[in-house]
DNA sequence: ATATTATTGCAAATTATTTGCAATAATATT
DNA sequence: AATATTATTGCAAATAATTTGCAATAATAT
């Protein structure tokens, strides 16, 4: 929360209570979430103030975009923890995989291509316990 | 072509005119391409059908959904070469890289999460030789 | 306590994708 | 080779996701 407020206020942004409830879900959810998965919840925002919210968000590196290919939008809280997820191709289900295989192949990818990484995004796709079998 | 004509026999579908361009478009384009992209190209086939055929492409095999987080659906041949994309936060320049840094980890995850991965995705961000600068 | 202006809600617009249906064209059948 | 069958197409309309204009409201600055 003070992490919240802090970036706000440095960022000359109101402080507004759709700000604060938007922010606090997207803190509370273990999965990302969209738009309208904000709006189910929080069904007395409107649904254009949450997009315009989780642009805002986004730009101050408050979130970061992380749904899967093809699907919609859906936002999660930046954190200092880099990770990624799997997603059951058969049930849906998400985890988070919570390091990062891909740290070490930057340095390569420079001297190969050129190009200097800022981000990366990595999705697997897969067969949870269950649905394996 | 041989391949595109035997995986459409196999599914018993009807080689049209309209696959056959929509292929052909996308087996030569470098980037992935969106239904509008393709609509731009080939401007005499219906945007509906263009979303029809690439579901149609994408369910028998033919080409995978290769987009970038956040950007519409955009597909492209599926080929036998694994590849990940670069693209640049600045001119938006991709390019494609054509090995795998992945496989290794297969196993890992599947010993630590249970998760048997049969898909993944690989998406870099950064900036190009010209913007880095 | 009041003035200023960013933010909100609402309605309408835009963009991407999907669907129903009659016309057309590809393949199967004779 | 001609005809029958039915998948596929184009068109129009529907739906879904996101964006935008604008007046009302609420947060912050004065």
């Amino acid at each position: 929360m003070k992490e919240y407020l802090q970036i706000i206020k440095e960022h000359h942004l109101r402080n507004t209570s759709q700000r604060q409830d938007i922010y606090h879900h997207l803190k509370k959810s273990k999965i990302p979430q969209s738009a309208f998965d904000i709006h189910k919840k929080l069904k007395n925002i409107d649904l254009a103030t949450i997009h315009r919210t989780l642009k805002t968000f986004e730009k101050i590196n408050l979130i970061e975009l992380n749904n899967f290919i093809g699907d919609v939008k859906k936002y999660s809280i930046k954190t200092k923890i880099h990770f990624h997820t799997i997603k059951c191709k058969n049930c849906g289900k998400t985890i988070l995989i919570d390091f990062c295989l891909i740290d070490k192949f930057q340095k390569f990818i420079y001297k190969k291509y050129g190009f200097k990484i800022l981000e990366h995004q990595l999705q697997f796709f897969g067969l949870c316990n269950n649905c394996k079998k």
